[in-house]
DNA sequence: TTTACATATGATCATATACTCATATAATAA
DNA sequence: TTATTATATGAGTATATGATCATATGTAAA
């Protein structure tokens, strides 16, 4: 079932808390690895099973791989929009999550140059 | 993370398809157990993940329980509503089920009883 | 009281899932 | 070309989850 293929997806704190970011803005591996304060591994295999099930989808720039909410399954499951942006903010750690983001942009990161050069 | 748990009491079949039948009706275990032919065993334990993740509510009456779609999380996460009346009836599984059900409530089961009677 | 039925649950097994380490791949920088 | 950085992935391990069988509990009917 389509529906429970979903949900198994949105089942997994690592993946709420990309998404959460991911619906913030368009990011690399490192920003997210850097926000969660996760290893490289862990982080890419959770983006893996995103790219699986059609929630995300990534293209490559330079040595960067960037990262970013599929509107495609937005468009066909209208509730994640609820989700995303209302639900989950009533969580604490996603939360702390853009905290730490918008804490490493603003230091300034190696993927940065993505941001003036796309 | 609450959210989490949430979503994985959805991720799984059996217990979208119960919820798809409470969503249309209360319902003793027996009579879930002959729509989505299963096991009374594994019923009952899908019962008890939803009942411990307060998705559903149950009484006993007579020799059977009744169970329910909890009203205190509909409200707690509106998104549910949404699934459960629309997103769930494009699952073919589903309807199937809600035939089943409503072929076994013509025949006429034990548990019938309760509706004449509570 | 004995029997039958409805439901719950302990124990067990098989499978799925998440995490980690080490390493492969690909791109850039030196 | 070599070194460095970003990302992905194979292999292994630990834990979680779902299904089943046998059985316990509780209620009603004979």
């Amino acid at each position: 079932m389509k529906l429970v293929k979903i949900f198994k997806v949105l089942g997994d704190e690592t993946r709420l808390r990309i998404l959460n970011l991911l619906n913030y803005s368009e990011l690399c591996v490192c920003e997210i690895t850097y926000a969660l304060s996760a290893t490289q591994s862990n982080i890419s295999r959770h983006l893996g099973k995103l790219t699986d099930a059609n929630f995300v989808i990534s293209s490559k720039k330079a040595q960067w791989v960037s990262y970013q909410i599929n509107p495609v399954i937005l468009a066909e499951y209208p509730f994640l929009r609820t989700i995303l942006s209302q639900e989950i903010n009533n969580e604490a750690k996603c939360k702390e999550d853009l905290e730490r983001l918008l804490d490493c942009q603003h230091k300034g990161m190696p993927c940065d140059w993505l941001e003036n050069n796309s």
